[in-house]
DNA sequence: GCGTTCCGATACACCGATGTATCGGAACGT
DNA sequence: ACGTTCCGATACATCGGTGTATCGGAACGC
């Protein structure tokens, strides 16, 4: 479990040892736990919810899983992957542009590429309440939370860093600091702005372009212009 | 609610309309909420278990509030109280020693101010467990947030910010960025670094020292020295 | 086509939490 | 001391969620 990124299209963890009938009822109640725990929470949700949004009565979950806590870490574990595909084919995509451009990228350039990563990014809000839920229940709950976990994350951040590393290099600039540690600062800085966006709600909403004027604007602080070669 | 700082002595929001033996019973019942509702959650705690925590029965509980919903508010104000006369002192007792020195601070100094500042926020996860639960509850459902909330806080971030100018001025620097867009990244770091903590529990745990080191580098990396005068 | 296997629906028994209505006694004023 | 008021305890009715055991039917192999 969250060994590694299954590189399958988003959203289908195929086990070929399950008949198609029951990975498609399996997958249908994974992505109703996805909307109705993001809604209600995990203590929340109840099955009966999430069964009836997927269509099913909670005789097919019981078939299917075994508590509600198995069906959370599992939503998890599937919401990661579709989330992790999106991540590396996002930087994969900008990876090209970055290597190809000989002159080093303007500012308003940079900008634009945090922009771009970031968009997607913002729009499924629904994603940091589940994570959010995760972490509530590991502190509550250490044994419960998959060993793994932590290192998964760690992978995660170290295709990000990659990516975040290639730009600044484009951008003929460089880290004062540990890549590790800027990276730190800018995923403070993204769950700070969900938190708040999430605490005043609609209104005052920090959107997505300020969160991307802020990390670029910390972005250039961190680093420094190389010198010409 | 959530209007103003209440300077009384930590932990007695003292109402005289009522009685003492009422306002007991209602502190004695908003402690045992603050624990039950960080180890279990808003969803998961139960009327009853708050109740016996606090060695009463739920008729007690329900001559006093009318919902869980509404303690778990009067006990987050309960908190927030407890925490914003905790930051005020620590800031003014901080003050008075950044005033007297003549001599520009040095970096060990700067970073001991930062660990002394930050080594009692960190004794308290337990306000984490809270806030973030306040959080969850506020997206789902927006109404419920007390309108005042957000002032609030923003009220203790300039609280908070005066501070770290006073302290990064006595060391002869200035930001580079606008204070309030420095405080996001501090504080970000912070709300990351009791996130990490607490998905992965103990074992690799980023400890309070931990914290202070980066967020003392960041300090330096955002400010720069200022011209002698 | 038939039997077997698989899988989801239905029905049921159980439990824990909620909220209310009533009771008993402590505190307080006179 | 007595009566009144206040406040928390007790008892009860109710409800919603859980998990299990059983049933019915669809899918699949031969």
């Amino acid at each position: 479990m969250f060994s590694a990124v299954d590189p399958t299209a988003p959203g289908a963890a195929v086990d070929p040892a399950l008949s198609a009938r029951r990975q498609e009822t399996r997958n249908r109640l994974l992505d109703a736990a996805a909307e109705v725990f993001t809604e209600e929470g995990l203590q929340g949700a109840t099955v009966e919810q999430v069964c009836s949004r997927a269509g099913f009565t909670r005789g097919a979950f019981y078939s299917n899983f075994s508590s509600k806590e198995e069906l959370f870490l599992a939503t998890l574990q599937h919401q990661y992957q579709r989330r992790a595909t999106q991540l590396t084919q996002r930087a994969e995509s900008l990876l090209p542009h970055l290597q190809s451009c000989a002159e080093p990228l303007q500012p308003a350039e940079v900008a634009g590429y945090v922009q771009e990563f970031l968009s997607p990014l913002e729009a499924e809000s629904a994603w940091f309440a589940l994570e959010t839920e995760f972490m509530l229940l590991a502190m509550r709950d250490p044994e419960l939370a998959p060993p793994g976990f932590a290192g998964f994350l760690d992978s995660l951040k170290g295709e990000l860093a990659e990516v975040v590393e290639k730009l600044v290099d484009a951008a003929g600039r460089r880290f004062v600091l540990p890549v590790e540690r800027a990276l730190a600062a800018f995923d403070g800085l993204y769950d700070r702005s969900a938190r708040l966006a999430a605490i005043s709600g609609g209104s005052a909403h920090v959107g997505a372009e300020d969160l991307g004027e802020r990390i670029t604007e910390l972005l250039f602080v961190l680093t420094e212009e190389v010198q010409g070669n």
